[in-house]
DNA sequence: AAAATAGATTGATCTTTGTCAAGCTTATTT
DNA sequence: AAATAAGCTTGACAAAGATCAATCTATTTT
């Protein structure tokens, strides 16, 4: 199974620790090898999000639709993301949100069960959920920081310092959603500070 | 040592597992109490964060000053939440944020070291972190949603929904500095949506 | 290649929110 | 009680961002 190899990579370096080779049968035989076409759902609004997958290849968008029919970006996930909802994953209730693939996609999905019964036991994967963990907080923390105090131009010129790969790879009205603006604004956003 | 009662309720109820006489031992070796009178700082911008402080008692904001010299309130902390920058926690990097007493508080505080040697091997705190990592992610995901998608007045809604001990217990001021918004616009905001 | 779709840009206008200044009310301190 | 400091409100104006409509590329799809 080629593509585990980029998990086994992923787990490896985030814990620090080595997988035994009966660990990685472990991780083949529990998690399922997928692919979702561009445009494919991975994920729908008010369904239970029963996996969460491991993205080998491919790119995603988690997003809401408001009562305007607006979609808004909550996150943007390529290679070596965890995709899911972990709200309705970690509960098993209705999501709010929508995920879909950008591009298409293989991921290696998993159940919720199966992780607790089969995977957090293995010492690296636990290691690399507690590493996962602190990085999530510390992202989720600069980024709501740069939400409350900054103006959508900072906030955009801090996100092509940290994360230059998503400009690039992303189309710019996605970008804008991600953001909390509309595509207009960032158009006139960049013009202005090309200046 | 009677204010580590609410720290092992804590514990006890976040991990749904009872601490033994032994283990509360460790908790009451390891943790010291603390008081911080109103106005005072637990941690101030550019300093390593070398404690995390369980609140037993009080309120303080995570808070940070930009260049025009106005506050941002990225977060307001209560009894039986964990007072820290975890960025510079857990990588001992300083901190570029301010946390600062709104009350008088009683806190129980350990360093990063302590919690890794003596405190993490107790079952029913692992246990309760794994819960806790768990409700942040979720929250942080829910604040940061509302904050690209909704407008003040549909912000500061949820917050009276989500929070409602929050608006009575803190100033208006404050308020409005965690949601994004400047005292005057929550002011009309608040005018207009009782109309 | 033509048609269709997706994405980016621009202008005009509207809405939301910020800024600055003043006055007011309510707590704290002395 | 007087004085001081915090906090809240209001008005006038400015700035940031949204909306709507039109146009202009690119990129897919047929």
């Amino acid at each position: 199974m080629d593509n585990f190899q980029a998990l086994f990579d992923y787990v490896q370096k985030l814990s620090g620790k080595t997988l035994s080779v009966e660990e990685k049968q472990i991780f083949i035989a529990h998690f399922k090898p997928k692919k979702i076409r561009k445009r494919q759902y991975f994920l729908q609004e008010g369904d239970v999000c029963k996996y969460t997958g491991f993205i080998v290849k491919g790119a995603a968008k988690t997003f809401t639709v408001d009562e305007k029919g607006h979609e808004h970006i909550l996150k943007l996930s390529i290679e070596n993301w965890w995709l899911a909802d972990f709200e309705s994953f970690y509960k098993l209730t209705p999501s709010r949100f929508n995920i879909e693939a950008l591009e298409d996609m293989e991921i290696l999905q998993i159940t919720h069960n199966l992780v607790e019964e089969f995977i957090k036991p293995i010492p690296a994967f636990s290691a690399m959920q507690n590493v996962l963990s602190q990085n999530n907080t510390i992202a989720a923390q600069k980024r709501m920081q740069s939400s409350i105090s900054q103006t959508g131009e900072e906030r955009f010129q801090e996100l092509v310092n940290d994360y230059p790969h998503f400009i690039q790879r992303f189309p710019q009205n996605l970008i804008a959603s991600y953001l909390g603006l509309t595509p207009e604004t960032l158009s006139r956003i960049r013009k202005n500070s090309s200046k």
